[in-house]
DNA sequence: CCAGGGATCCGG
DNA sequence: CGGATCCCTGGG
């Protein structure tokens, strides 16, 4: 925890950047929940940026729907949406409004509140060492793991119930760069970033 | 590999 | 309205 910048919370002017450059710097940034009674914190080590004004992956590109709305905002806000029946995916609207961007948060390592995320993820206690390298490491585990779901979407980033703490710059040479996984267009576009080697990654 | 599961979107 | 799709996951 000494990496944490004592109560230093990522500003407006972060999120308003590109995509792509605000996706990046979320790397090794502390993501801070506050439920009603604990605090869950984690490290983002895996990211996507999607983009509308011309990513056909991303929820934005065909414009703005009753769901997609939120991704329209300035940045700072935090869209969710439910797929395949079973999971939510959270994601942090970046840009200026009404640009459509916003990076997915693919995994974390966790940090704070083990306890409360292990009994959110799986309603019950590891079963063994190994499991604690399954609790967040995907965007579906997240949002259990943070029980966040569609009623956190359009949360501010700069309340206290869900927010992103600075931490010390991480070293560029240890970032991964590539494709985005699971989609089926645009595929092609290496806005997938990582941090090498961590094993809390989605894909070792 | 595959299917569950439900919201969403698009075409008729 | 029906049908296809989906930024996923867990279990073969």
């Amino acid at each position: 925890m000494n990496e944490i910048l004592a109560n230093n919370k990522l500003q407006r002017v972060f999120y308003k950047r590109e995509v792509t450059v605000v996706a990046k710097n979320l790397l090794g940034k502390i993501l801070v929940k506050n439920d009603k009674k604990c605090t869950l914190a984690g490290k983002i080590i895996e990211v996507e940026a999607y983009n509308g004004d011309f990513d056909e992956a991303a929820h934005s590109f065909k414009g703005k729907t009753k769901r997609t709305e939120i991704m329209f905002n300035e940045g700072g806000y935090l869209y969710v949406y439910f797929t395949y029946g079973t999971h939510f995916c959270c994601n942090v609207v970046t840009g200026k409004k009404e640009q459509g961007t916003a990076v997915l948060i693919r995994a974390v390592e966790p940090l704070i509140g083990l306890d409360a995320m292990i009994k959110n993820r799986f309603g019950r206690k590891l079963k063994n060492e190994k499991e604690i390298f399954n609790l967040t490491s995907g965007p579906g585990k997240v949002s259990k793991a943070f029980n966040i779901t569609t009623s956190c979407s359009g949360l501010d980033l700069l309340g206290n119930r869900i927010f992103i703490l600075d931490s010390k710059k991480i070293n560029e040479k240890v970032i991964g760069i590539s494709k985005r996984i699971g989609i089926t267009r645009s595929v092609d576009l290496p806005w997938r970033f990582f941090i090498n080697d961590n094993p809390f990654l989605s894909r070792k």
